[in-house]
DNA sequence: AGGGAATACGCAAACGTTTGCGAATGCAGG
DNA sequence: CCTGCATTCGCAAACGTTTGCGTATTCCCT
C-alpha cells in the first residue's frame, strides 16, 4: 500500500539503511547511488513515515497549542505567528481548543503527550486547576511555554502582556478625562487575564480616587450575549458610571450592540474603553479608545522561546510585553 | 525518562504483551491482575505513545486541516466545528495555515501524509493547483474532505456554500431596492470563492439588468489593506456605482474604514451588501446587510463526512449549504 | 608493490506497541 | 481418572525507521 524504505531498497537491491543514509543526506554513500535512490523514491511516490521516525530517533517535529477558543481572532492570530516561526523548520502545530474548561485541557494535555509533542504552547484555562498536569509534563522534559495567560505557581516560561499597566494607562486616561464613576465588563471564571486586570483596576481606583462600586462589576464567559446581557444590566440601575472598561475583545462586541439597541450614545451618555484591539475596534462608530496587545507578536515570541528550550535547553524565561494605548473617539471629557 | 509498557511489565513481573492487553481493556487477562496492572500504570505515570500504536496499528488519531488563513474568523470558527465533532471520538487536529500560497500549501500536504493523518480537511487555496497532489493522496487511501472551497476537477468530497444562489440574492434584493450600478470587491486570484462569486454576479447582472462596469470590479488578497486601496479607487471615478458587494469578510473591514476616513454615508451616499456574516456585519453602523454562512456548521458537517469516509470508507459526496440574506440597514432606497 | 587509511555498503538491533499463536493451567463433564 | 474445552499468560514477530559496528573495496602514499 503506503511506499516504504524497504520497498525502496528491495527494489533497487540495496540495504534500507543505505536508501535511508542517502535520503537523509548522511554521508557512508557514493554519490552515484545517492542519486539513483532519491531518483527511484520520487519515482515510487515515497513520504517518509515520521511515526516510525519519531519512534526511533526521539524526536516527531510536533508542536501542542493549546488555546481556550480559536473563534476568538486574539487566540488565532497568536496561533499565526507560531505558525511563522514552525512552518520553516519543519515543524507541524497540534490545536487543541480547550473552550475554557478544565477537565477539556487535562484530556488535551495527556493526549499531546501521548502523540509525544516536542513542546507545549499553553494558554491555560485557569490560574491553577491543571497546575499538577503541568509540573509533570514539564519533569518529563517536555518543554512548555505558556502565552496570555500563565499559571503562577509554575516557574515556567510564559510570555504575557503587562496587564497591569494597560489597566493602568486605561484608567488614567479616563482619570484625566474627569471621569471619577468606572464601571467593568470582565471575564468570568478563574482565567489569568480576568483575575489580573480586575484587580489592577480595584487597586488602581483606589490610587487615583476612582469608585467602582460592588454592582458596577459585571462579568460573562468570552461572547457577546453574555457582555450584552451584563452591560443591560449595569445600565439600567439608577446610578451608574461614566464610563466602562470592556477587558475582552468579544465582549466589547456584545456591549456596543446592548448599547445601540438601549439608544445609549457613545461617548455622549457614556465613555468606552476597551482591552485588546480587534479588528473592529477602529472601525466602530465611535471608534473605540483601547489597549491594543500583538497577538501575533506574542505568538512569534512564545514560539521562538519554545525552540529555544527545544534546541538549547534554556532555563524558563518569564516574558513581559508592553500593551499600548490607542486614543480614539469613544471617551468623553467631563469637567 | 518516559516510562513504557516494557517497564510496567518488568516491575510487575509480566510480560509487555500481558499489559498492553490490560490496559487496551482487551480481553484475556484475569481481572485480578489487570486491576494490579492499570493501578500501576497510573502510578507511574504511563503515558500512551501513539507514535509507536501508529506505527504497529497503522492508525494515528491525527487528522490533517488546511486553511489558507487562520487569523479570518470565518476559518477559524470552522475548525471550531470540527474540533466539536473529533474531540469525543479522541481524533487531534493537525492545522496548516497555508497563506494563500499553492506551494506552501503543497508542502503542507506533503507534511501532513508523513505524519500518517488518517484523514484530510482542506480550504485549498488554488481552484487547481495542487489537484496533482490531492489526487495521489487520495489514491494512497487517505480520504479527502474539502470545505468552502474545491477543486472541481477532483470529484472528491466536498461541503461549500451555494456560491451562486447567495449572490443572486444580493443582486435580487439590491435590484428590488432600485439599484443598476454596482461595484464588487472581491478576493483575488484563483480561490474557488472569488471566482465563483465574480463569475455569478456577472450572469445576475446579466439577467437582471443591472450595470458593473470593468473599473467597477476590485480585487485583492483577504485583508483589510487591500480592500481599503480597492474602496478608494472605486470612489474617486467620476462615475460611481450606486451599491458595492464586498465578497470578503475581511475586506469588509477595510471597505468600511474607506468609507468612513472619505466620508461617504452609507446608505445615503453608496449602498453596501456583504458575502459572510463575520461578527462585526451586525454592530457597524450602519448594520450590513449580507448573505450569511454558518461556518461552524460547515466545518461541522466537513468533519462528519471525513469520519463516514474514514470508518465506513463512503463515497464521495458533494454537499451544498444554502446561504440565507439578512436584511439590515445598508442599503438606501433608489427610486 | 605493499601498507594504511578512507570510503561504501550490509547486518542487526532498537524505538514502544500490538497480536497471532502456543503453552500451561483450571475446570467441568463423562 | 481421563478427556476436552476455556481461560490466562508468555513468546516472538511485526510496524518503518535509524545507527553503531563490521567488513570489503578502493585509493593514496611511500
Amino acid at each position: 500500500m503506503r511506499v516504504t524504505i524497504k520497498q525502496i531498497a528491495s527494489k533497487l537491491g540495496v540495504n534500507p539503511s543505505t536508501v535511508s543514509r542517502a535520503l537523509s543526506g548522511k554521508s557512508g554513500v557514493s554519490d552515484q547511488l545517492r542519486e539513483k535512490i532519491v531518483r527511484e523514491a520520487l519515482k515510487m511516490g515515497y513520504f517518509p513515515d515520521m511515526t516510525a521516525m519519531g519512534l526511533r530517533k526521539g524526536h516527531t517535529k510536533v508542536i501542542g497549542v493549546l488555546i481556550p477558543d480559536i473563534s476568538n481572532p486574539f487566540f488565532a492570530q497568536a496561533v499565526r505567528g507560531m505558525e511563522k516561526i514552525f512552518y520553516p523548520m519543519g515543524y507541524q502545530l497540534i490545536l487543541c481548543s480547550t473552550e475554557e474548561n478544565s477537565e477539556r485541557e487535562a484530556a488535551n494535555l495527556r493526549m499531546l503527550v501521548s502523540q509525544r509533542v516536542e513542546g507545549l504552547l499553553s494558554a491555560p484555562v485557569d490560574s491553577g486547576g491543571n497546575a499538577v498536569i503541568y509540573r509533570k509534563i514539564h519533569a518529563e522534559g517536555i518543554p512548555i511555554v505558556f502565552f496570555d495567560r500563565l499559571i503562577p505557581d509554575l516557574k515556567l516560561s510564559s510570555v504575557i502582556t503587562d496587564n497591569e499597566q494597560g489597566i493602568r494607562d486605561l484608567m488614567e486616561y479616563l482619570h484625566r478625562k474627569g471621569h471619577r464613576k468606572l464601571g467593568i465588563i470582565n471575564l468570568r471564571g478563574r482565567s489569568f487575564t480576568g483575575k489580573v486586570r480586575l484587580r489592577s483596576a480595584i487597586e488602581t481606583a483606589e490610587k487615583l480616587g476612582i469608585e467602582i462600586r460592588q454592582e458596577w462589576i459585571k462579568d460573562g464567559n468570552s461572547t457577546q450575549s453574555e457582555a450584552y446581557e451584563a452591560t443591560v444590566q449595569m445600565l439600567s440601575l439608577k446610578s451608574k458610571p461614566t464610563a466602562i472598561i470592556v477587558n475582552n475583545n468579544l465582549m466589547m462586541l456584545g456591549t456596543m450592540k446592548a448599547l445601540r439597541d438601549l439608544k445609549i450614545n457613545v461617548p455622549k451618555d457614556v465613555s468606552l474603553v476597551g482591552f485588546d484591539d480587534s479588528y473592529w475596534n477602529q472601525i466602530f462608530d465611535p471608534p473605540i479608545s483601547c489597549i491594543a496587545q500583538d497577538p501575533e507578536q506574542m505568538g512569534l515570541i512564545a514560539a521562538t522561546m519554545l525552540l529555544d528550550a527545544i534546541f538549547h535547553h534554556a532555563k524558563p524565561v518569564q516574558t513581559v510585553l508592553k500593551a499600548h494605548f490607542i486614543e480614539r473617539e469613544s471617551v468623553s471629557v467631563i469637567s
